[in-house]
RNA sequence: GACCCGGUAGCUCAGUCGGUAGAGCAGCGGCCUUUUAAGCCGUAGGUCGUGGGUUCGAUCCCCACCCGGGUCACCA
């Protein structure tokens, strides 16, 4: 609630009298004249917010009741007021609920006077519940004569409502609640006027739901690790840092699940995954939300090979899922869920290493000088290479030439050693890692390895990332000792994934900015 | 962080080469017993993002700031 906003207040808040009329003075005229209807109502004793009512039916399911008929059974139907058409002695209304909306015909000579002479003070927003026999109206829409009518819920505030006509089949709105930033501060009213927000958010659970349903299906046990963290690991990202007073200690949020799940590896729980936020401390834009969810999950005695096998499957079903809740009949526009390739698997796999020599054109770039991939990287446009380690100029030149071309679903295999710091030695080769990472449409979907299960090996890439904090690398991270412990005790060889399910709903939606995909992003104060 | 664009009625927008602003919808009043972007008549509603400056006069010009969007950078 802003404190500039004093309409946003409850009724009295700014005023300890609080009567009818005090506390009003600051409203806009609509919301004056809604408190005007409330009153006109609570007058004729009509009960203004009430306490549950009994639904018989959906809007949709009253469609398929009445079937080809033109009159049906007796149905209690319950919504919001979407539209409102007066004609003197009737009255023609849409009424929205969560299967679609019906059309509601209020009469004089049905109602009687009193509620007739009621619901002239009902306006659009308001929660009602109506109970009458369906028919069809001549132009056939399916209809509920409505015998009597009670108030759930009296909207004090008006909703932003566009007008809907429907041309060729098609549902165009007008003065529709467009502005973004409103529509996501206020999510419930972004959500109230629209259907398809409805929906899309309907879907990315299913996609969630499809996604526990899978993992569960393999044996993996869903489990919860410490959001607050005493060490931070598992990524590069700068955290976010809080403090705890009773143990008088500073406490982080965590940037990853991964060094806690693999404690679980240890300990014997041999598939586990976690589907949880991590937080990231950095800025924020079409792809980056400082809040974010992510799914982790580890198998014993897989490696990274096994994993990509199950990230295909795992995409498969999310994909479905998503291809099921949003429909087949008018896919959004670029929904990636409705691509046949995600369902085929088999993604074509590429190595590192050859994959950014060949785009620069030259044998090996892990050959090159440092110089020479400071030259390459200014020339790709990379910014301030001369202060950029040489990882991290790996990285960049790969990002460049590799990574925003990758179109179809690709994995991404064999990383440099030095940009994957809890990832395994790749069998014949120690300057590569086994890890793949999941790339489409030039973003990244997964990334994973053969978990590095080496306690003496990971001490040292600890220190190594240390010693960059040390430099003034802010994402390094720090020794863990606990979780070298662990490791000391010995962790199977394990397969490790972690995907951005924000992200994959976007990529598998159509969703442009991640601000669409989740329902509360994080936003300044108003 | 840099650059570009924007912030006007509840919503969607127009406009003012500087003379304190308009439309549609929503609202309010009236008419209308099968309408559906309902219609007709009437009416009300705005500190033109905030603060300074120039000016007789600023919503408009100038400066700063706030907020948002876009591009780039940062962020694997």
């Amino acid at each position: 609630m802003s404190a500039r906003d004093p309409s946003a207040a409850p009724p009295g808040a700014e005023d300890p009298d609080g009567g009818a009329a005090a506390g009003t003075g600051d409203l806009n005229f609509v919301m004056r004249a809604r408190r005007a209807s409330l009153d006109a109502l609570t007058e004729r004793g009509f009960q203004a917010f009430g306490y549950s009512f009994v639904r018989t039916h959906t809007a949709h399911e009253c469609a398929a009741l009445i079937g080809e008929g033109e009159e049906g059974p007796d149905v209690a139907v319950a919504g919001r007021i979407v539209s409102w058409r007066g004609h003197g002695k009737t009255v023609f209304a849409h009424l929205g609920d969560p299967s679609g909306r019906i059309q509601l015909y209020f009469r004089k000579d049905t109602l009687g006077d009193a509620l007739f002479g009621a619901i002239q003070h009902f306006d659009l927003g308001d929660v009602i519940g109506v109970r009458g026999p369906l028919f069809r109206t001549r132009t056939g829409e399916v209809t509920v004569r409505v015998e009597t009518v009670e108030l759930l819920a009296k909207a004090l505030r008006p909703l932003p409502f566009g007008k809907e006509e429907v041309v060729d089949g098609k549902t165009v709105r007008h003065s529709a609640f467009a502005d973004s930033e409103m529509r996501s501060r206020q999510r419930y009213a972004d959500l109230a006027v629209h259907a398809e927000v409805r929906a899309l958010f309907v879907a990315r659970s299913a996609m969630i739901r499809a996604i526990r349903a899978f993992l569960d299906g393999r044996g993996y046990l869903e489990v919860e690790t410490p959001v607050l963290q005493p060490l931070y690991g598992g990524a590069l990202a700068r955290p976010f840092v809080t403090h705890h007073n009773a143990l008088d200690m500073p406490l982080f949020l965590r940037i990853a699940d991964e060094l806690y799940l693999k404690r679980l590896v240890v300990g014997g729980l041999e598939r586990v995954y976690e589907i949880g936020h991590d937080f990231r401390n950095e800025g924020v834009d079409r792809t980056h939300n400082p809040e974010f969810t992510m799914l982790e999950f580890y198998q014993a005695y897989a490696d990274y090979v096994d994993m990509m096998g199950v990230v295909e499957a795992l995409v498969a079903a999310a994909a479905a899922a998503v291809r099921g809740a949003l429909g087949e009949s008018d896919p959004r526009d670029g929904a990636a869920a409705y691509d046949d390739a995600l369902q085929e698997g088999g993604f074509p796999r590429i190595e590192w290493v050859p994959a950014l020599s060949a785009a620069l054109g030259v044998p090996d770039v892990l050959d090159l000088s440092d110089a020479a991939l400071r030259a390459a990287a200014g020339k790709a446009g990379v910014a301030s290479v001369a202060t950029l380690s040489r990882p991290k100029l790996l990285d960049e030149l790969f990002q460049a030439h590799v990574e925003a071309a990758i179109e179809r679903p690709t994995f991404v295999v064999d990383y440099p050693i030095e940009i994957s710091p809890l990832a395994k030695p790749k069998r014949g080769n120690p300057a590569l890692t086994e890890r793949f990472e999941l790339f489409a449409r030039g973003r990244e979907l997964a990334n994973a390895f053969s978990e590095l299960n080496d306690p003496i090996d990971q001490r040292q890439r600890f220190e190594a990332q240390a010693r960059l904090k040390a430099a003034g690398d802010e994402e390094a991270v720090m020794v863990d000792e606990d979780y070298l412990r662990a490791l000391e005790y010995g962790m199977p060889p394990t397969g490790g994934v972690g995907i951005g399910l924000d992200r994959l709903f976007m990529y598998l939606a159509g969703i442009q900015h991640i601000r669409d995909a989740i329902l509360f992003p994080t936003m300044r104060p108003e």
